[in-house]
Formats: C-alpha cells, structure tokens, sequence
DNA sequence: AATGGGACCTGCGCGC
DNA sequence: TGCGCGCAGGTCCCAT
C-alpha cells in the first residue's frame, strides 16, 4: 500500500504530534510484527523514551529516540499507524505520557517494527537506492543507460531508485508516455527527461494532497489521503484513458497488475 | 544479470 | 445464501 508519498505524509503527521513525547507504555497484541528484539525485550525497552526526531528512508520510518537507538516502522501492505488509536484491531499500542495512544494497525500482519541500535546498518537501508528527489535529472537520466530490465519493474525496485510502488510506477509512465513494457535502455533522451520530471511531479503532488487511500492507507488522523482523485491508469482496466478515451489495459508484470493505455503510452 | 515463482498473512469480491 | 477461488499496494529468498 503505502509507497513514498504515504509514508512521507505519516512522518509529517507524526511530526507534528508525537515528536517530543514520551512513550510510556507498549502494549504488543500481536507479537508477529515485532522483528527485533523479541517482543518482550521490545515493549520493555521504549518505555520512557522520547520520540526525537523523525525520519524516511524509501518506504521505511525511522524514529530516532532519546538513548540513539530507532524505532522502525516499515508498513508494508496494510500496515496503518492512527493517533489518537485505543482501537480493538490494533496490534501495537503506544501509549504516550498524557495518555493518548498511537496504534500500529495491519490486517495482513507483514508490516515490521524493530528496535535498533543504528538504523544505518540495517540490511534494508544498505540496500536502498537514492531517494527520487535527491537526484538531479542529469543523474537520473544516466542510471538507465545501460539497463535491460523492464522500465516498469525497474522503478519499482528499491536498490535502483527508492520510494516508488505499484502504483505511482503505473501513474508516472502514464505521465510519461512510456509503456511499461519497454527495456529501461530503449529509452531516447526525451523520454528519460519526461520520466525524471513525471516522477518527481508525482510524487511530490501526491504528497501534497496526503497520499492515495486505496484499501487499508489512512493519514494518522485515520482519514484518507486526497490522492486518488487524480489517478489517471490505476486501478482503471477497461475504462476510457483520460486523454484518448480508449480503454485502459491491464497486463501482469513481475507477478503484479500493470495498468496502462496502450495508445497513449509508447 | 535478469526473471519467475513462492512465501509471508487476512479479508474482500466475484462467479457458480 | 454460501462456498471456493483469485486477488491485493511490499519485500525476501530461492531457482533457473
């Protein structure tokens, strides 16, 4: 579910609530999303730490706390945090000192929570490619010179380029006119200047409205982000394309839904 | 190096 | 109405 633009949307909701508080309690209902440490070492640990400083890396949320050491929240699929939570479904409550709480909701149950000593040294981060909006379009442009995979699959991966999913990888080739099936080399010049600019315009707009809410994302305040609306292929198979009025396809690449129009994206 | 499949889980919508 | 099946945004791991 969440991609960059969701997950950054969190950290900015987080920010302006929990940054500066004290976890006082953690009550873990479902020990199978805690990672590392064991569950139990985990919930004794926070206690009486304060949130820091908060960060993003790709699709991850780092909070920094008060003794140097992190707590990571990757989302995954369903993952959902919500302030102010005390729901039943949770599976991780934070209570903070005043006595509101944050949950950490996910149906799925693939969403991952560590406490770590040194965020920087976990596997997931080292693998991590730059993040979109570091890049100059110079730099991004060259990355695909020499690449054979699928232009689609290749946003996609996170050692390559970090933050982009599913769906925002279907958005900005619809933007960029690209079809998603095209070998990353074949691209001319224009068409990676196009996908360097669709891509940051994506993303950086879908940050702006909170993130799209399909299925299971909500903002911490639990309501939807107000993304959706301009979605333009996902989600969207055998509708009329936006601009063509064709329908719009759907295929599977790399075992995932890949929705695109074939007239307007070559 | 690149690609494909399955695994991790639960719940939803669809067709019969 | 009820049941079984396929499918879902992410990532990791293994095989070819």
């Amino acid at each position: 579910m969440p991609e960059l633009p969701e997950v950054e949307t969190i950290k900015r909701d987080l920010e302006k609530i929990v940054l500066g508080k004290k976890i006082i309690k953690v009550c873990v209902y479902n020990p199978a999303v805690i990672r590392e440490p064991s569950p139990k070492v985990f919930k004794k640990s926070l206690q009486g730490l304060v949130i820091k400083k908060i960060l993003r890396r790709g699709k991850l949320l780092i909070l920094e706390l008060s003794n140097g050491a992190a707590l990571t929240i990757h989302l995954k699929m369903t993952g959902q945090l919500v302030y102010p939570g005390g729901l039943k479904n949770s599976r991780v409550a934070f209570y903070f000192s005043g006595g509101k709480i944050l949950d950490f909701n996910d149906q799925r149950l693939f969403g991952e929570l560590r406490l770590v000593d040194e965020w920087g040294k976990l596997k997931f981060i080292q693998g991590l490619g730059p993040e979109p909006f570091d890049l100059s379009c110079s730099d991004f442009m060259g990355m695909f010179s020499k690449k054979k995979t699928k232009i689609k699959p290749l946003l996609m991966d996170q050692s390559f380029i970090s933050g982009i999913g599913n769906i925002y990888a279907a958005e900005i080739l619809f933007r960029s006119k690209i079809d998603p099936r095209r070998s990353a080399q074949s691209l001319t010049e224009k068409e990676k200047e196009a996908l360097c600019k669709e891509t940051k315009e994506v993303l950086s707009s879908a940050i702006v409205h909170g993130g799209s809410s399909i299925d299971d994302y909500v903002r911490l305040s639990g309501k939807p982000g107000g993304y959706l609306k301009f979605h333009r292929v996902y989600g969207r198979e055998a509708k009329p394309c936006f601009v063509c009025k064709g329908p719009i396809n759907k295929i599977t690449q790399g075992g995932r839904g890949t929705y695109f129009c074939p007239k307007c994206q070559k």
